[in-house]
DNA sequence: TATTGTTATACTCTATAACTATA
DNA sequence: TATAGTTATAGAGTATAACAATA
């Protein structure tokens, strides 16, 4: 059974075609090193990965970060803290926002991420040389930039 | 409200992470210059080019080029065949297969999809520089590659 | 028996709208 | 009146399992 390959036309040159594509592949890698073993999907895992970089954090920076709405935010933060990975307290000079912190569990699980996160990318270096898996990182920043507002 | 920006971490390298706030840039750019004004979601975009470039094709290759399982296909098609987009035959030999083609309605949607992903593509161009767009296909074509089966 | 495609069903993710409370 | 966060609800996308038809 010989089969002709098939032509992608158009779709060869534009770059949310092959974004998506390549979204496949890690997102099996993720799951296989992270999401799995450690039960954490990838919003909790980023949302750990920040916490663990910055300390306490508001609600509203981490929506930002992680590009996601405050509803969504929410739900997720609801099943962190019933799993005791994170803890929310009032801010001591205005009533209406959080911070939110990781608890000792949550950072010990982090630390754990961060590890396992690490030996994901070395996987991806079986795709890509160190100098190409900073290239793609450097060209997906640059793509992902938010436009200045008009 | 002077706020110290927020660190990534170790997300900061982490290709997965990256494919993800680029996707969400590349989605709203798709929904402005393809979704909206020609009524078409990324998944039938991408059906259009592949019959576009390739002529009538089974559904069980372009399940295999669009990344999706048979079941999710089967409702795409559905829904293009129901706008005359599409049409399926059987296949002259081999009862079980089909070949899907475009209809005259079809190739021309699809010839207007291909200009406006021109022009989505050089709106990329105001991020990335020609050849930051290619270098940038280029190595998501080579993290997207599947691992040869073991 | 294996393969192609369909139907039925459920789950995850995410969004919008309406709401509460603080400022 | 504006902002931070929550609740309620719905929609899009996708997956798995069970099925029908053909080889």
């Amino acid at each position: 059974m010989t089969t002709r390959p098939t032509s992608l036309g158009p779709l060869a040159e534009i770059v949310g075609f092959h974004l998506a594509q390549a979204t496949v592949v890690a997102e099996e890698m993720f799951e296989r090193h992270i999401g799995a073993p450690l039960d954490l999907r990838k919003a909790e895992f980023s949302l750990l990965m920040l916490l663990l970089a910055n300390g306490p954090l508001a609600p509203k920076r981490l929506a930002q970060c992680l590009a996601m709405t405050a509803p969504s935010l929410t739900l997720l933060m609801a099943r962190m803290e019933a799993r005791k990975l994170l803890s929310r307290e009032r801010h001591p000079t205005d009533g209406r926002s959080q911070q939110v912190a990781a608890t000792p569990a949550g950072r010990k699980l982090a630390e754990r991420s961060t590890s396992a996160a690490l030996e994901m990318e070395q996987e991806m270096g079986t795709r890509l040389s160190a100098a190409e898996h900073a290239m793609l990182i450097e060209l997906l920043r640059k793509a992902a930039t938010r436009k200045p507002a008009a």
